[in-house]
DNA sequence: ATAATAAAAGATAAAAAGGTCTTTTTATAT
DNA sequence: ATATAAAAAGACCTTTTTATCTTTTATTAT
């Protein structure tokens, strides 16, 4: 159920990304994270880790900056937790049993395994790009920002 | 999908507890420490924090130890965890918006939520006692030890 | 009463996660 | 060519989590 904070950051300004960059519109550390309110060197040092493991791209200089190739937007939100921090979490046996599988279960493994497969699923499905077209659509807010929500809208 | 280790613990030397201990029986830390394959000392702290949350017992001096009275073992697992790492982090927003809900919901909002409800209702509602007398009746092992599972039963 | 046993309490240490700062490299606009 | 903008790299700091060690307190069997 928890991801690190380093996790959730990168998936948010991965996102944010898709929503608001391109090849010809970079964006830099500094606004994202004012954008989704996050520290900004520490976002540096993720954004590194994006970079080299190809789910965002960068490039130097003035007017550079990070942003989302064609490629890039494929990925899905899986690639992100991999590479931030790895499967191996969200994988192992929910009460930390060595061994644990369905011949061999933990007290909650029954419980916990479906969801578990269901929600990984989910994650290594739909691409950063189909994430980020619903998330325009229906115009919702990604930051972590203590903001009100707007209004439900009344019929 | 993934506890304090402290929380992992707790559960697993609760459960323990329920298995192999009742007033007339008392189990010193150091006994569960090796059977479950934890580190005593931090054991010890645990159980004093449990102790003071009421999910175990404890009792001081020779043939002292800890187990589980009829009270305790109608607490269920959430209880555990609402004690040693706290509820919040269970019910916070997968990717740590503030604001979350099916209202003002984070992008994976709806993939998320029915699979912490299910999972979370699955631990309130199930008491430790009904957790420990499946695992005696199915003969799992319950440690952190690195063991071979025993082989499969074939027909 | 006394010795032994076991938890409680508290102080300390090591490791991991989270976060910051400074310097170097690269690209671009002028 | 040069100044500038922005990422890359690396050193460093802080907090939280995990783990250990020592002393005190309570209980019980003798």
């Amino acid at each position: 159920m928890m991801l690190s904070r380093a996790s959730k950051y990168a998936i948010l300004s991965t996102l944010f990304l898709a929503e608001h960059s391109n090849e010809d519109r970079k964006i830099s550390v500094k606004e994202i994270s004012e954008s989704i309110d996050v520290p900004s060197p520490f976002l540096a040092k993720l954004f590194q880790q994006l970079v080299r493991g190809k789910i965002i791209s960068s490039s130097k200089g003035p007017n550079g900056g990070f942003y989302l190739s064609d490629k890039n937007k494929k990925k899905s939100v899986i690639d992100i937790i991999e590479n931030i921090d790895g499967l191996t979490k969200l994988n192992d046996c929910f009460l930390g049993l060595h061994k644990c599988d369905s011949d061999n279960p933990c007290p909650v493994h029954f419980i916990v395994e479906p969801f578990k497969n269901s929600i990984l699923g989910k994650f290594r499905d739909k691409t950063i790009m189909e994430f980020s077209e619903e998330i325009a659509e229906k115009g919702r807010v990604l930051t972590l920002k203590d903001i009100e929500p707007r209004p439900k809208k009344r019929k």
